[in-house]
DNA sequence: ACAAAAGTGTTAATTTTACACCCATGC
DNA sequence: GCATGGGTGTAAAATTAACACTTTTGT
């Protein structure tokens, strides 16, 4: 919560303050949760168990904690967006990066009445991915397949916000601190390579990508851990990101 | 206005939906409004007239009509800042490009009552800076060189907006679109390459610049203009983005 | 031994970066 | 003519891209 050093005026000022009654909008905080499963990007769609678009699959979201008085103005929407994670994948706070979108204001945008969307994106590490849970919340929630939405038949404006996500996410691919935050805490190269080629939905010359690797070695971005894979015909030799 | 397909059941809903009575927080979109003017970046910044932070400078910005109504839900965010941009610096709409950067709604952001801001960039080309006049309201607006605002006296987290407004803008200089908002309809290569040091606060190599530019005049991007300016000791050739 | 995936090497094409230098014009 | 800034040329270094090849393991 901010705070400021106000001037004799303006604490007086806003202690004499009384709140208009302009219409104001409903305020909701919804989250693209991603995550790399199978070497596939995923993300996280409930399916709505109330009107509108019932029935229909929809990015998770709820509304934002508000309060009006000038103490307790109510919620962060970062924690929000935080909460909303935590109800619908189970994951202890913190297990997952949040990064904001952007605002959805659009009248009409909802049916009922006014609503303004601050949409988030999430990014689940790919260990942590199978233990979500369904939610806790009577609606299913479950991984899909991004390359298989139906983006026509999602609830409200969730088809833009779902593109905008997933473009979003690519362009913050260059960023080799995107890919450690959709990685096991300790990978292999090709593991890497999975996450990239998911997300872009294109293959990435193996000889190439880990010469990039080298080079993030090399700047101390990340660096060996101890062991092996033990899956694999030849075992992968296993990094980890350097704690900065 | 974005209108759906709703389905009986959807539609008898919302028909019978009555707006609840949780709190609600204010909305207001305030705008970065950036140009080039002799070779340096500038940003329009008003002083505050009323209190809180009489007599601080902010960003131009206000409150965006909500209407709570189903058929009215009054008027769109990207709207919104368009009239800001307007009433501030007289510019006819459409003559400045305008970009979301994203939502601020921090608790105690405002001293006042909640306040969630959807913030956004405007880029004004450097020939129409100069028009710019000082603001509808009373409160005076200017252009001031975004290396010497004393960013610490600005009122509420315009320091954080304005922080992040260029850090946006300089990432997104990396495309050509962004250089061709701030430029005038035709230019020449040095004035281009103003735009880029002023933005950059660095000097980039003419000749290296040069070379960049051949390429987007090869992809079509760019191309020659009539005339010569008359201004430089040598002429320099004048050119102006393709109509797409 | 052999298939499959990990890992190495080589080379051309392209881009980036850093300079040296020529050229046209207003004064 | 000459200073100034527009415009050209060159070359090393770094990155990107494509592809052939070797190595190591489980079965």
């Amino acid at each position: 919560v901010r705070t400021y050093a106000l001037s004799p005026e303006d604490a007086a000022f806003v202690e004499s303050y009384r709140p208009g009654d302009w219409p104001r909008p409903a305020l909701t905080a919804d989250v693209a949760i991603f995550t790399v499963l199978d070497a596939d990007l995923k993300v996280l769609l409930i399916r709505r168990g109330q009107p509108p678009f019932r029935g229909r699959l929809a990015l998770p979201g709820g509304f934002v904690q508000v309060g009006v008085q000038k103490n307790d103005q109510g919620e962060d929407l970062d924690d929000a967006a935080q909460r909303e994670l935590h109800e619908e994948t189970g994951l202890p706070p913190g297990s997952a990066e949040l990064r904001q979108l952007g605002a959805y204001g659009e009248p009409g945008r909802d049916p009922r009445t006014r609503v303004v969307t601050v949409a988030y994106i999430a990014l689940v590490p790919s260990n942590l991915a199978p233990l979500v849970r369904g939610g806790d919340d009577a609606a299913e929630a479950g991984w899909h397949s991004v390359a298989q939405v139906d983006f026509a038949t999602l609830a409200f404006d969730h088809d833009r916000i779902l593109h905008d996500a997933t473009s979003k996410l690519r362009a913050d691919l260059a960023q080799p601190s995107t890919a450690a935050a959709l990685v096991a805490p300790t990978f292999t190269i090709p593991e890497l390579r999975a996450v990239y080629e998911a997300v872009w939905q294109s293959d990435h010359d193996a000889a190439n990508f880990r010469r990039k690797f080298r080079r993030w070695v090399e700047d101390g971005l990340v660096e060996r851990a101890p062991g092996h894979r033990a899956t694999a015909r030849k075992p992968a030799a296993v990094y980890r990101f350097s704690s900065k």
